[in-house]
DNA sequence: AACCGGTATGCTTTCTGAAACATACCACAA
DNA sequence: TTGTGGTATGTTTCAGAAAGCATACCGGTT
């Protein structure tokens, strides 16, 4: 499988580290976005097909990597509860993104330049 | 689990891809270069405790998305036969780590500046 | 021609992480 | 006080991946 040249790319992929650990990555983000548009982490968790335990956790575990919440939960009360996306929670979409961005272009203009 | 000010920082994890998909990662770059110390496939899976069969396919695909192999395969002969990294292959290794420490110092840039 | 040690490849078994299931809890509404 | 629907959490099932086993091939050496 040789011969004729080929076109090489690079790939990339990246998260936010809290200091114990992962914090945010893509999936999360995407996790979030789900949640903000439907209302709770059940209908989120179905919306992009992963189990609702998964989802429950990765809120857990983003809430506590985090100074304040990203995802507020609520028990009970009307439509038995639900949760929605804090303000923190949107100003941590909108960074990952502007980073996630930065890397693209950066990778690109490198990628670009590859020859084996 | 809040209050306290936190650190964050970037992560991130590149890797080559050819048009039909993924060509070269970290993991793979350790393949060779232990193909390389120990002349085989085989004892090169021992070191790194993985299984000969999935040793053996990684070259197998590195080779395919390749122009040139990355690995040369020497079958029967004198010690049963073994296996070396090419020329194309210290090529690629070096290549890799070049533009993984490209990406990883923009990325310590950048994750310095994370503000939530 | 018998041995050696690595490559090559099919077949079986084991393991583990994810999914599925089950159940209790929560708070408001009617 | 009963129904509702989401959160919270322990328990069990299960599929797919990884590991392990088995075997044939290869080509020098002795």
């Amino acid at each position: 499988m040789n011969q004729t040249a080929k076109k090489y790319s690079l790939g990339f992929r990246v998260w936010i580290n809290e200091e114990h650990g992962h914090f945010l990555g893509i999936g999360r983000v995407r996790l979030l976005e789900n949640i903000r548009k439907t209302g709770s982490i059940t209908n989120a968790s179905k919306a992009m097909k992963m189990s609702y335990r998964q989802a429950w956790q990765m809120v857990e575990d983003m809430n506590d990597a985090s100074e304040k919440p990203l995802v507020e939960k609520i028990l009970g009360g009307k439509g038995g509860g639900g949760a929605m996306v804090t303000e923190a929670g949107e100003k941590a979409i909108k960074l990952f993104y502007k980073l996630e961005e930065k890397v693209n272009k950066f990778s690109k203009e490198l990628g670009a330049k590859i020859k084996l």
